[in-house]
DNA sequence: CGAGTGATTGACTTAGATCAATGACCGTGG
DNA sequence: CCACGGTCATTGATCTAAGTCAATCACTCG
């Protein structure tokens, strides 16, 4: 995702591109890891198989996202990686990154960078979670993503949106609607505005 | 965090230790960056302030995490943190860890590792958090979290436990004993193992 | 001893999840 | 070109689990 700047880093590299169909597996839990991947189109849940038997969602990425990075520095995969929509995605080596990094130590800075990023990012997803009125977690995820004119620009569904701050896909719907009536925020297409609000 | 092995590197610097009564500040949103922390006891909330004016909570750390890791890539704090309760900090300059990391590759590849781990754990808590039941919540997070024995042991209260999972603390106890009663889990001072049960 | 915090339990309320149904909008294949 | 299957977006009705308020007890620390 060109927000972190990884771009520049996966450039070097030569990915393959794989087309999955919707439920296909890109790799299962305890396979050898030889890949780690970004998405283009699609999207892909991650499944970890517990003791119980049961599968427990441990992740679900998005177009633009990179997964299966900690992949790198093990031998297995821990969980399964499945196609929830029809999907295209880039498989990097994880082998030619090692090479690459060990002759770019820039570059390895690089994606600390993109890393630490990340973790200020999932933990502001988090904190964003804790909020339990609908109305004030979208507002505080707006309000945390957009940019100096007040406006997010969404590169996923409302739906996904929904599911990326916690709430079921109708609340958040509704609670849209509801913004957009007192004139809270305003939608054109694919961006939310944030209006002048005195809250 | 031991967990991380983030140690290894951090033993190799020299920190000052700081000491923060409760509502005290360890920085401020644009001050320079000069430090990163770590926790070794207490309690840190990172805070944003809004162009609206309000403020945003954007991670509380605990003890044992590191925080402002992302500072060392960029020149202002993006937030101020505050001492929830008396903590006393281990303050790194972030200086100190460059110069050290550009000599040691090996180490930068290790807090690579670290960050991808952490990255990949923040994407489950996530993900747990979109659970809706507080009974499978919980239990999802135990699962995620125990040994080979079916253990947890909490580095953390309850309460903060709770709040970790984005339940509210009464909502938390009441499930663990009901949990308990139903012989689902056994707690043994800080430590919940779960039982085998058939679910 | 008193302040502060975690742990616990009770009672109550409601916001948000769930179930359901419908329309819009694809892309696809016959 | 049209019918279809699929997904997103939307809205209504209903219900309940979880949040909130409140009070109590245990414990620690200075």
């Amino acid at each position: 995702m060109s927000k972190y700047m990884l771009d520049q880093i996966l450039m070097q590299l030569k990915p393959a591109k794989v087309r999955l169909a919707k439920g296909e597996a890109l790799f299962l839990q305890n396979d050898a890891t030889v890949n780690f991947y970004c998405i283009i189109t699609g999207k892909v849940k991650l499944i970890r198989n517990t003791i119980e038997g049961t599968q427990a969602v441990i992740h679900v990425a998005l177009a633009g996202e990179t997964f299966a990075e900690a992949s790198i520095f093990s031998s297995e995969y821990h969980c399964s990686a499945i196609a929830v929509s029809e999907s295209v995605i880039m498989s990097y080596r994880k082998s030619e990154l090692l090479y690459y990094l060990e002759g770019a130590p820039d570059a390895m800075q690089g994606l600390l960078r993109v890393f630490s990023q990340q973790v200020r990012d999932l933990r502001l997803i988090n904190e964003i979670k804790n909020i339990r009125s609908a109305r004030d977690r979208i507002l505080a995820f707006i309000e945390s993503e957009m940019d100096s004119s007040r406006e997010v620009f969404l590169n996923m569904s409302l739906k996904d949106l929904a599911y990326k701050i916690g709430l079921a896909h109708e609340t958040f719907y509704r609670e849209l609607k509801n913004l957009e009536k007192r004139s809270i925020l305003k939608r054109h297409g694919n961006t939310l505005k944030l209006l002048n609000s005195i809250r």
